[in-house]
DNA sequence: TTGTAGGCGTTATCAA
DNA sequence: TTGATAACGCCTACAA
């Protein structure tokens, strides 16, 4: 079945130039009134109007158990009119703490990445931090040049999808002595807290599966490097053992796109009616290779079985829908952001090390 | 055609316990050496080994030109050998400036605006910017606290993606001082800069589209309030006059998920056989509509078409593919970060109000 | 429980 | 072109 996608263009309007968007206008609200200060308040101001010292207003946004409570009531009181919220560069430069949490996506175009970025921003803001999001392009010198600038910034934590191989670069996270998740794999060693995922295990899972849906001649295609490489290794062990026979591996450098996965298809396609089935072990190129599996008339999975990786609302959906590694991306984030809150309020995480369980979701694909 | 979806589930690893990723360790490359000191350099260590005031190392890295060339290389020197960053917080309090860029999204979840960040983050990125996510969830409460906070932290520029409705929030961001940029609708009189779309006149695309393709009684589906509402309104007004009938109007709250559009689509149905076309004007229900058409066993578009906004690999890909009314939301975030990165670096932008075209893209679904 | 003194590291301002 | 001085707003350390 070819599929043909037609996209006919046309103009914005009818006469070219758009129709500006009638958007509502809320007049302000009775209490939002201060708004229009154009000068922040500090905590001088807020300290004259109740009557105390600066640090003691400081003592009640921070510690507020130390205050004493008739103090503390008239204190609030004050900042709540005012709207005072404390500088955060003074406080960040006087104590060496921020309150922003650094995210480091491996590749900031990946949906799963993103989710996961989205997941830690929730729970943390709930915790009164800040996500900020930064890149390093599976690159060791864009990595370590992230680490200098972090060096300065000393953020209150950081979140990586991934795990740092450099181990100059691991020395100087561990030093700046604040909570750090890596994830993504399981690492016997992380630099300080972990939400793992064996990678290795991902590659035994899906050579097992294939094999059990009757497979012999499978196919591999991931990303060179870093977890690619360990689904691979996982996956050669598992056909080692169960003496099936890995016909075709491909490993790409980077992946932006649903459509790098058409082109992938055809190249295991092409490599002959040699592989029965295929380990796609990137989330986006899986789903690119069903969709293009169809378009060239193969019949999935009964002339290919695909089996994808990570878990995305559309890998369900799609016709056939898509046979998948599956593990939840979102909830990686907030449990790294649970730790990283717990371990700054104190609360020290019982388990350094959490373990991220997947399963198979078979779905029509294989 | 009815599609079941399937999901077995199967222990992680054979013997319960996850097999360790042999992760690559990477030993330390011979210039990054200098990252195991515990603690940052300030400038003022630079300045000593270069025989210079830290005033003048401050000039080297923010106003180069105004350093004679020679004392310029010896300054960079040192600061290449040292590796030596600014502290952000010191040089923010002083400077009331931070190399900080807040993005707000409307809802954290959507794909769309996750896209839109991505896009200013990765131009921002370039420029020396970081970009820092927030959410507003649509809430006028949340906007305000936000833009308390942000009185105090001084973000080098703000992204949104939507407008603000609420005159004290607008008048106290404007007051900021800072580049904004407000998108997604096109207001006439934005804040500051504006990556605007006409919401009105997506609405009154999707109404042609309909009618041109020979519908005659339609439906609409869309978020209450804001966007949803404009886009309802040019819907409406281009139904006028083409003197078509609107036979269904649904307006929802919230959207997180494809799944959502589910029960939407039966709502659609069973409004009866009135309705032979519905614009959804959400990307994600509108995905969730054509999806669970299929299982309803309705013809898309012989009995209903369906007419989506936004555009997104999926909505490409799916079968019957989605038509839409098509913009790029990753572009968007790009333009916002360059407005943002050309007002801050002095290069007035010459177009502070940016058009972003859409185009009707007719797939299968009409 | 509250307050005083001083400095975090940088850059604006003014002077040379 | 370079430098001296002071201040950004907060919080640590110590004192009362």
């Amino acid at each position: 079945m070819v599929e043909t996608v037609q996209d006919s263009e046309r103009p914005t309007s009818p006469g070219g130039s758009p129709t500006f968007d009638e958007v509502v206008r809320v007049p302000s609200a009775l209490g939002a009134g201060d708004g229009g200060k154009g000068k922040a308040i500090r905590i001088e101001d807020v300290a004259r109007e109740a009557g105390v010292s600066p640090i003691t207003v400081s003592r009640v946004l921070r510690s507020p158990d130390v205050v004493s409570p008739a103090t503390r009531t008239r204190v609030l009181a004050v900042v709540q009119r005012t709207g005072y919220v404390s500088n955060p560069h003074a406080s960040a430069l006087r104590s060496g703490r921020s309150s922003i949490v650094a995210a480091f996506l491996s590749n900031i175009f990946s949906q799963q990445y993103n989710d996961a970025a989205t997941g830690c921003a929730e729970v943390l803001e709930e915790a009164g931090y800040q996500l900020m999001i930064g890149q390093t392009s599976y690159s060791y010198s864009r990595e370590t040049a992230a680490i200098q600038a972090l060096r300065a910034l000393k953020p209150a934590g950081i979140f990586m999808t991934g795990v740092v191989e450099l181990e100059s670069n691991r020395r100087a996270m561990r030093e700046l002595g604040i909570p750090i998740v890596e994830s993504w794999a399981l690492p016997r060693d992380p630099i300080d807290m972990l939400v793992g995922l064996s990678n290795t295990d991902a590659g035994r899972m899906a050579c097992e599966h294939l094999v059990s849906r009757g497979r012999r001649r499978l196919a591999f295609v991931g990303r060179r490097g870093g977890r690619g490489r360990l689904r691979l290794k996982g996956f050669e062990e598992k056909a080692r053992e169960l003496g099936v026979e890995i016909v075709f591996v491909r490993e790409v450098e980077n992946v932006q796109s649903i459509s790098d996965g058409h082109a992938i298809l055809r190249e295991v396609a092409a490599e002959g009616s040699k592989a029965d089935a295929v380990f796609v072990a990137n989330d986006l190129l899986a789903i690119g290779a069903v969709l293009e599996a169809r378009r060239l008339g193969l019949s999935v999975p009964d002339d290919l079985a695909i089996l994808g990786i990570g878990d995305s609302d559309f890998a369900a959906q799609i016709t056939p829908s898509l046979s998948v590694v599956a593990f939840d991306a979102t909830a990686i984030g907030r449990r790294a952001g649970r730790l990283i809150a717990e371990r700054l309020s104190g609360t020290a995480p019982i388990h350094p090390i959490e373990h991220v369980e997947m399963r198979l979701a078979q779905r029509q694909s294989t």
